[in-house]
DNA sequence: ATCTCGGTATGGTCTGACCATATTTGGTAC
DNA sequence: GTACCAAATATGGTCAGACCATACCGAGAT
């Protein structure tokens, strides 16, 4: 894509003009989130390539989140503009993760830098206090640490939405994605889910007290319990 | 991906199978940079689907930057492993933008928080000092707005890289691959640069003199000079 | 030792066929 | 007229097989 329209000596392959020209279409015709593109054969005589080509233009485009592709027929089917950049994202990371390119503990950092950040404006709005709340309550009455990851997941991502980011957003949810694994196994191991969950009121707290510096703190040290220097792979 | 294990109803396309098990092989045999996968027509063989499967996989894997294919023969052909996280980062932001559903705001938003975060850390640490001060100097030289934002994008880039996380690295290198064109557009219309590089001064002065507090604040005004709101689209 | 040229493995592309799915359409029974 | 059911159809999903361009490899000639 960005070699695209530069002078680079590298030929373009078929499926990436295809891309390029749907991009250039996507801009010029306004499309967005429920818009539909042409069918997989008429894009094809249109740009004149062969089917297998636009099939993997739409299916890069599929990996990065901005289609879905629905079979049948009617005005659903085909494939249709989406969002999902987190799913996109959380794959990234993964497979990133997986060939050892990135490590623990510069998805854990990042997940500090983007947590006190959103912290420190929740703590001056005073939103996602109630959906904190609820995940809080769901957390001390969590079957097994599955259960409790996954409202543990609602409750800071309640506080990375609270500043109306969707970028931020989506790049929690796929950080946490990425990490599931390994919080599910930590939780398992340490058992009793107290200190956590004084963490967590901890945080509540300063949130709802709009003390951003005690709220930034606090995030700091409940991402040192959760993951201490060594959880690796 | 997401939903190769789990219980749902939908059928795993073929290609989903593909990539699943790639990822399986990778973790298995701990694949990394510079490793190969076996060919597209023996991976299809092995895997009991047709080429056109493969290909379809592979591109995905390409499109996430984790493997790169060389045509041709010898120990560099075929599908390699390889880490353009950024790369990958940049297509999937400038898409999203496309369709709207991330703000340019939004993306702003992000950079100010990653270049806040990695400014308090430069400044303790004290790296990235000479390459902010040769990018100073080019910026000063710089033929046209174009040459300037190059340089300026290293001036930046430079600050991150000091914090040693290849994921915020890669995160906005991506963010000013998806912004350049608008980076290029203000700076032409500004004519100007006196003012950017007096922001960049000082910003590399407070790192210079340890002062977090200090970086932190510069590069709010920057970010709030060179992108003032209402710039959108 | 070096050069040359054919062999060969690789990804890139195309064609054409068939399958599975889901809607649309039209006919039929009531 | 309505309700239902079956055929037509448009869509993506998959496959098989062919051919091309590229780039290394190696045998032979010099």
């Amino acid at each position: 894509m960005a070699d695209a329209g530069s002078g680079r000596a590298g030929r373009v392959r078929a499926f990436e003009g295809v891309l390029a020209r749907i991009e250039e279409r996507i801009a010029a015709d306004g499309l967005t989130v429920g818009d539909r593109l042409p069918g997989e054969r008429q894009l094809a005589e249109q740009l004149q390539v062969s089917r297998s080509s636009v099939r993997e233009a739409i299916r890069v485009l599929e990996s990065l989140g901005v289609v879905s592709s629905q079979v049948g027929r009617g005005p659903d089917a085909g494939a249709v503009l989406t969002s999902r950049p987190a799913d996109a994202l959380g794959g990234l990371l993964r497979l990133h993760l997986g060939i050892a390119t990135l490590s623990m503990r510069e998805v854990v950092d990042a997940r500090l830098m983007i947590e006190q950040w959103s912290a420190q404006r929740a703590a001056r709005s005073g939103m996602a206090l109630d959906t904190m709340e609820r995940a809080l309550a769901a957390m001390d009455t969590a079957a097994g640490p599955e259960e409790f990851v996954e409202h543990d997941v609602v409750f800071h991502s309640a506080i990375v939405e609270a500043s109306g980011n969707r970028l931020t957003s989506a790049f929690t949810q796929a950080l946490r994605d990425a990490v599931r694994h390994f919080a599910v196994a930590a939780v398992a191991r340490a058992g009793d889910t107290g200190d956590l969950q004084a963490d967590h009121r901890r945080i509540h707290r300063a949130i709802a007290d709009g003390d951003a510096d005690a709220a930034v703190a606090a995030i700091a040290v409940h991402l040192a319990r959760a993951y201490p220097p060594g959880t690796e792979s």
